[in-house]
Formats: C-alpha cells, structure tokens, sequence
DNA sequence: AGCACGCCGACT
DNA sequence: GTCGGCGTGCTC
C-alpha cells in the first residue's frame, strides 16, 4: 500500500504530494488523516497522510514510511478534505493549514544529532557520553572537531523528529490488601502516628473511593507525599502514574445550576427556523440580528440542546476578546461536561487536552475563538458564529482564513444550519439577508423589555474640561461622580494603551520613531519605557529631544494609562481597574481583573476595545466611550463601520438589569454619520447609508476585493516587483475590474522591510484566482531579492 | 526549508 | 591538490 504525504516543508516547491511505500506492518494502523514521520532527502520530516491507494506513478522507488504518531489519526477525512480546498482559496500551503487545524504541540520539532559511531569515539571527552546537538553548535573549534569526526567515519549525523506533547500524567494511589487487612493495621500503628491513622482510617471508610489521586489524599486528608511513599514502602498501597487530561474548567464544575428560561415570541420564531433546519439536515444559513439584551445568547442555546436532542453534536465560535468566563460558565452550566472550550488563555497543555477530548468523541459542544472552526468534531447538527461581524474571525498572518467561510464549509458537509449572530450584522452579511442568500431573523425587543440605554454625545470642541488635561470633559467627569456616589458601577472606554501616543518636540518638531518600522514610539509608564506596537522594540524615555536637545518635549495622545492617572486625581477614592494588553498579557489576569469588578472591588473599569464586547454586569449604569473618533479617521473603506459597531457594542454594556443605563460619548465629530447613528443604535439606518457609501465608492459588498502586498528589503525593489504585477493584472482582467495602487502600506516600513500593495476590487473575474497563482509563484523566483509577496482574500484591513 | 552537488577562486 | 563560498536543483 501507498500513502499520499504533504510533508512539513511550507514551501511552494514541496506544496504536493509525496508518495511512500506503507510497511506491512503498519498497513492496519494507517489512515487518512494520521500523522507520520517519513525520510525526505536525508532529513526526517513530519507529514500527514491525504489520501491511500495501491498505485504509484512515481518513476523512482518509493521510500518506506517510518513511523505513526498517534494511534488516533489526528485528522478527519473531512478536515483532509476541508484543506485542499482552503488552500487554494487563501493561497497559503497545505501544511500551513493542516498545521493550524491542529493544538500547536502537535508540530514536530527538529534536531540533527551528531552519535559517535565506535567505543573509541564514545569515550572521547567531545561527546561527554551524549549525542551532540548540531543545530546549537556556535563554537568554530567544536565545528571543526564535527567535520574531523565526519570525515573519519567516526561519528554519523542523526535526524530526529520530536514530538513536543506532553500527556499528563498524575500519580494515584490504590488499595493494595484485601479491605479486611486495614482494619488490622489501623490497629498496629502508634497513637502518634497521626497522618497514618488519618490515611488508614480513610481507606477503611472510603474504600471505594480508591484509586485516589495524590492531589486529593494531599488536600483532603492534609497529607504530604512522604506520609503517601511510606505506605507504599509498607506495602498498603500501590502507586501508579496514570494519564490525564489537563482540566483547564476547574472551578466552574459547581456553579449555579442553569435557571430555566423561558423564550419570548421572536426568540422562540427564530429558534422555529433554525430547528426545522436541523430537523431536516439543511445546510442553509441564518442571520440573526438582535439588538443587545435581545437574548441571541438564549437562542443559541437553545439551538444547542435541539441539536443534542437529535443526536448531533454543535460548534460555538465566538470573539476571543468575548470568550470571557461569564460566557464561558453560562455554556458549562447548560450542558456540563460536555462541553470542550478552546481559547488563548488555556495553557498549550490544556488546548491540546481540550483538542483530544474532543477529537476522541467525549464531547458534544466545541466553544472557542477563530481556530476551533477547524476542531475534529464529528456528526455536527449545528455551527454558530456569534458576533459574525467581528474582525477577528479572519486570520491576519499566514493561513489567511475566514473562519466563517470555513463554518459555511463545513454546514455544506455536515448537511446543517450555520447561526450568524450580531446586533450589528456585517454589512456584507446583511446585504447577503437581503438578497436572500441568507435568512434573516430579527429580534427587535430586548428580552427583560428593558429601555435601551440613553445615549449622549459630548462635542468634544465645545466643552469644558475637568483637570488640566483635554481628555476629560466636566459632564463626563461629573456623571462618574453622580454613579460612584449611588454605589453603581462605571465602564469606560478608550481604544488606546499605554500613556502616551508619540513624544514631540515642541522646538524642533522632531517626532520619536521606531528604528524598524514607520511608526511613533508610545509611552508606558508601567515599563518607564517608549514601545513600538508593531515590532515590540523598547527605549528609555527621553528627557531631551534627541534632534535638538531641547527639553521642550511633550507626550501626546492619550492612552489608557494617563486617563487612569487623571481618573485617581479627579475622583480621589475611587476604585479603578485597567484592562488591556499590558494588564492582561499573563495567564488568568483577564479572568481575575473581570471577577473583581463583577464583585464591586472597583468602581469603574477602564479599558480598550476589550471590553466592549460580551460583557455583563448587572450593576454598570454608566458607559463612558473617552474618545470616539480613534477608528474614524483611518484609511480604511470600512472605519465607519468598525466605529458604529463599536460604539453600539460598548453602549449595550450600561443598564443590562434592572438599573437604568446611560452612555456618554465624546467625540469631535458628533455630526458624522457613524456616531450620530450610534447615539440612537439604529443598525438598519447605518446599513442603509452605509450601503450607499459602499456604492458611491466602489467598494464590499459591492465589489469582491483582493489585497497583495510586496515586501522587500530595498523600497525600490518591493516597489518594482509591485508595478510588474500591476502590469500582468491590467493585462488579464477585465474592463470593470478596479485596480488600486501599488502605493505604499499604511505603515510603509516594518520590521525593516518596506511594504508596497495593491487593492483589485472585481465583480466577476472567474480566471482570478489562477492569474493570483500564478503571480505568487513568479514572484517565488524573485525571493533572492529578499522580496515576498502574500495575498489576503477578502481582507479586513487594508493597511 | 535543508541539504548536496558543482563550479570557481584562493591557499597550502 | 584541496578547501570552502555560493548558485542551483531536488526532496516520493
């Protein structure tokens, strides 16, 4: 037997597949989808296995297949399938996206090992009796000695493939007499031998409840690990390491039981719909627009149940930035263990543990971020993308993917309804309902018939402002005070970290950059450092301009840490909490910092767009958004769009009980169309104008879009590859079709490198994607020039 | 991507 | 005569 093998060589010479000739004593264990290490050159590679057959056309002879991974193949016939098709649509490598489909400690890990080849060698000093690692090798003499070796045949070089998972494993104890004896021995020991007693006494009353981890004897009987070794010395009990799952829901197993609730009229007519295509295996898709406090939440869940109820399983997506542990605990709740949850603050252990419960079949429900779309869940009855107009759900680097476009995927294979969920829909989603591409439900009453929150604009060019800064206006200010006084609680908003934007001279005009990329350095007084959020670069802050050495030098642009100082000067005693990336970036801080505020241990929760979405305490009444016009301003032909969304999910985090909810917005543009239409949340009035706006301009969902961008060591270099696509674009595509650029990137320079691109907006070019192939393969010739090219579908950012 | 092969100049 | 630097081409 044959296997078909895309090897982990993420290349476009090496993106196909391999044949290897299967030993017959594997033959029974492999399959499509298994992971195997096969010879590749004289290197040992990773692969995984797409397709089986008897026949090769290969001319050569084929190698042998070494081994298989795991006993389970990791890989689902469909998820084989599922990334064929991708690759071509994204124009990434099929490794790539095999890759991503899996929990990171699934890539292999590579070392080139030098192994003396006779007991001579073996004893020579060099080797200090271990295998030499080569590719930590620096040493010019120790090289030297490597070749000597080599070239008297008195070492070889070994090529290993290391797997990188780690199962856990935890040690537990169990009886080891008949129950009778211990009775006997309880009876033996000392009256000071309090811990033994402790254990014996244990065994003898809850004999049943053995084996016993040592985590538990440890924490409920107060023992220590010595106490343990020396009853299995004395031959009462037997140790054991045993394997298991890393429990990344510790802690929420004993949370209040789901409160049963009861669907209005429009949740239960759109629940109807979606449970009929369930019912009748039909893979359509729905969009469910509902304002917040709509209860799309209930609806979802309910949807999950249905599906359950036949037998099916479900896969929640939902905004990274939203998987929060509230969202995390309502799910848990309403269906226990069955549920898996995939996200970026489980540890990699936990992912892959997660990823392995799911992929053996022990559970029901997936809910994660963007990457869980290609979780190994089987028999799905039902996928629901919540916030489907989130921005996250596309992947920004390499495989550039959608995850929507995957669920629509993967609702085609499974025969089963995909739930778009959003109060402020995709416009491309949206025009999609209305052309009846996918069915519109609306939910247009909040669930608790609650009042949507009063919002208000603060002109931001006719105001008074509190303290000596211009970030705070006295209203917003005042209104804080008027809440914290009531014991209510505050969120306010403002998409920008760190202190301050960019430091400039007020002499000179000099602004502080970035050696590496195009960008000012920002502020952070945590770090007493000036950063670059592109490329992680650090610098002490300056005390004088480094062009003219004046001391005339301000910091300007306001982040959340200066509006934190400003808030403790303004409102002396009040309790504040910062979230953001520099708050949040160690493992459970974000769990920790949401948890206090939930308990009242702060008063006001400020922070950057993370905590716009999802959030839900009952006890804010005031949402402050500090500056509105961040996003608005940006090149983008969908900044309008990222603004109203962002304003209308951060206002429907005041008043989600019974307390009135107000929303305060500054802005310097209240007149402008995206936040007017914030102030009153009316989504269907922004589509509409909106949608025309996207006409006037040629742009989604109008016109199909395309981005390529061109890096290049030298300008010249990524701007001359650039004008040569651009020519063999014109010469191919049709007369409708747009094509913008080259121009240079938003951010010109990063990392080093200068990024040109180019936008192509099309309505119909069937040949594009083979002409786009064909591009990113010639400029695979070009690589010597240290020039790359990617191309991103659809993209999100044009920047 | 790695790795080898082959060509060419430089050095023992 | 041999070493090593880099361009080129291959990996079932």
């Amino acid at each position: 037997m044959i296997a078909q093998v895309i090897v982990d060589v993420a290349v476009k010479q090496t993106d196909r597949i391999f044949e290897y000739h299967i030993p017959t004593e594997l033959e029974k264990s492999i399959q499509i989808g298994s992971r195997v290490v096969v010879p590749f050159g004289r290197r040992k590679v990773q692969g995984f296995v797409v397709g089986l057959t008897e026949k090769s056309e290969f001319k050569g002879k084929l190698k042998d297949l070494l081994v298989i991974v795991d006993e389970m193949p990791p890989l689902t016939p469909e998820l084989v399938d599922l990334s064929q098709s991708l690759a071509k649509d994204i124009f990434s490598y099929r490794i790539k996206i095999l890759q991503a489909m899996l929990p990171w400690v699934m890539r292999a890990g590579y070392r080139k090992l030098l192994v003396p080849n006779n007991d001579q060698a073996k004893q020579l000093p060099f080797f200090k009796g271990d295998p030499i690692d080569l590719n930590k090798l620096t040493d010019l003499q120790q090289i030297e000695k490597v070749h000597q070796l080599l070239r008297n045949d008195d070492a070889k070089i070994e090529y290993l493939v290391e797997n990188r998972a780690k199962k856990k494993k935890e040690n537990q104890y169990a009886l080891a007499l008949d129950s009778t004896e211990y009775t006997k021995i309880y009876n033996t020991l000392r009256q000071n031998a309090v811990k033994q007693k402790k254990l014996v006494m244990d065994i003898i009353e809850n004999a049943a409840t053995y084996p016993k981890s040592q985590n538990k004897l440890e924490k409920e009987l107060g023992l220590t690990a010595a106490v343990l070794n020396s009853a299995v010395k004395k031959g009462w009990l037997v140790k054991k390491a045993v394997e298991v799952y890393r429990n990344p829901l510790a802690g929420f197993e004993d949370d209040e039981k789901p409160k049963p609730v009861t669907l209005n009229e429009q949740q239960q007519a759109a629940l109807d719909q979606i449970a009929s295509a369930i019912n009748k295996r039909r893979s359509k898709t729905f969009l469910l627009e509902g304002i917040t406090g709509s209860g799309k939440t209930e609806v979802y869940l309910h949807a999950i149940s249905k599906a359950l109820s036949q037998g099916r399983n479900a896969l929640m997506l939902v905004p990274e930035i939203s998987l929060t542990p509230q969202m995390v605990r309502q799910v848990k709740a309403r269906f226990g263990n069955q549920v898996a949850v995939l996200h970026s603050a489980l540890s990699e252990g936990e992912k892959y543990d997660e990823w392995r419960r799911i992929r053996r079949g022990e559970t029901k429900v997936v809910v994660g971020a963007r990457s869980a779309v290609f979780a190994p869940l089987d028999n799905i009855g039902l996928i629901v993308i919540d916030e489907e107009h989130e921005a996250s759900y596309k992947q920004e680097t390499d495989p550039r993917y959608n995850a929507k476009d995957v669920a629509l995927w993967r609702s085609r294979y499974h025969h089963c309804p995909l739930v778009l969920g959003s109060a402020t829909p995709a416009l491309g989603s949206r025009a999609r309902a209305q052309k009846h591409v996918y069915q519109l439900l609306r939910l247009t009453k909040r669930a608790n018939n609650k009042k949507l929150p009063q919002v208000n604009l603060i002109d931001l060019k006719h105001v008074q402002f509190a303290g000596g800064q211009f970030d705070l206006s006295v209203d917003l200010v005042a209104a804080i005070k008027k809440r914290l006084e009531k014991k209510e609680e505050v969120i306010l908003m403002l998409n920008r970290r760190g202190f301050a934007n960019f430091m400039l001279c007020r002499e000179c005009g000099f602004v502080l950059k970035c050696p590496n990329c195009d960008v000012s350095l920002n502020l952070h007084k945590d770090t007493n450092s000036m950063q670059c959020h592109y490329c992680g670069h650090s610098e002490p802050i300056p005390q004088a301009c480094p062009n003219c050495q004046s001391k005339q030098i301000r910091f300007l642009g306001t982040g959340t840490q200066k509006v934190q100082e400003e808030l403790k000067e303004l409102l002396p005693g009040a309790r504040i909490l910062r979230m953001d990336v520099d708050t949040t970036r160690r493992k459970g801080s974000y769990k920790r910092i949401l948890d206090a505020f939930g308990d009242h241990e702060a008063d006001i929760l400020l922070g950057t767009q993370m905590i716009a979405k999802g959030l839900d305490f009952p006890n804010v009444t005031l949402v402050g958004v500090i500056n509105a016009d961040t996003g608005l301003w940006i090149s983008d032909y969908n900044a309008s769009e990222r603004t109203f969304e962002l304003l209308t999910q951060v206002a429907g985090r005041a008043g989600r009980a019974e307390k009135e909810g107000e929303v305060l917005i500054q802005t310097y543009n209240p007149e402008h169309y995206a936040i007017q239409l914030a102030k009153t949340q009316d989504y269907e009035r922004f589509y509409g104008y909106e949608m025309h706006v996207r006409h006037e301009g040629n742009y989604p969902p109008y016109f199909f879009t395309v981005l390529i961008s061109i890096s290049a060591k030298k300008e010249q270099n990524a701007a001359r590859e650039a004008f040569r696509i651009k020519r063999y674009l014109m010469q191919h595509l049709g007369q409708e079709t747009i094509i913008l650029g080259p121009s240079p990137s938003a951010i010109s320079r990063l990392k080093n490198k200068y990024y040109y691109q180019i936008l192509v907006k099309y309505k119909k070019e069937p040949n594009l994607n083979k002409l786009l192939h064909h591009v990113q393969d010639s400029a695979q010739e070009a690589r010597k020039y240290g020039l790359s090219i990617f191309i991103d579908n659809e993209p999100e950012r044009i920047m």
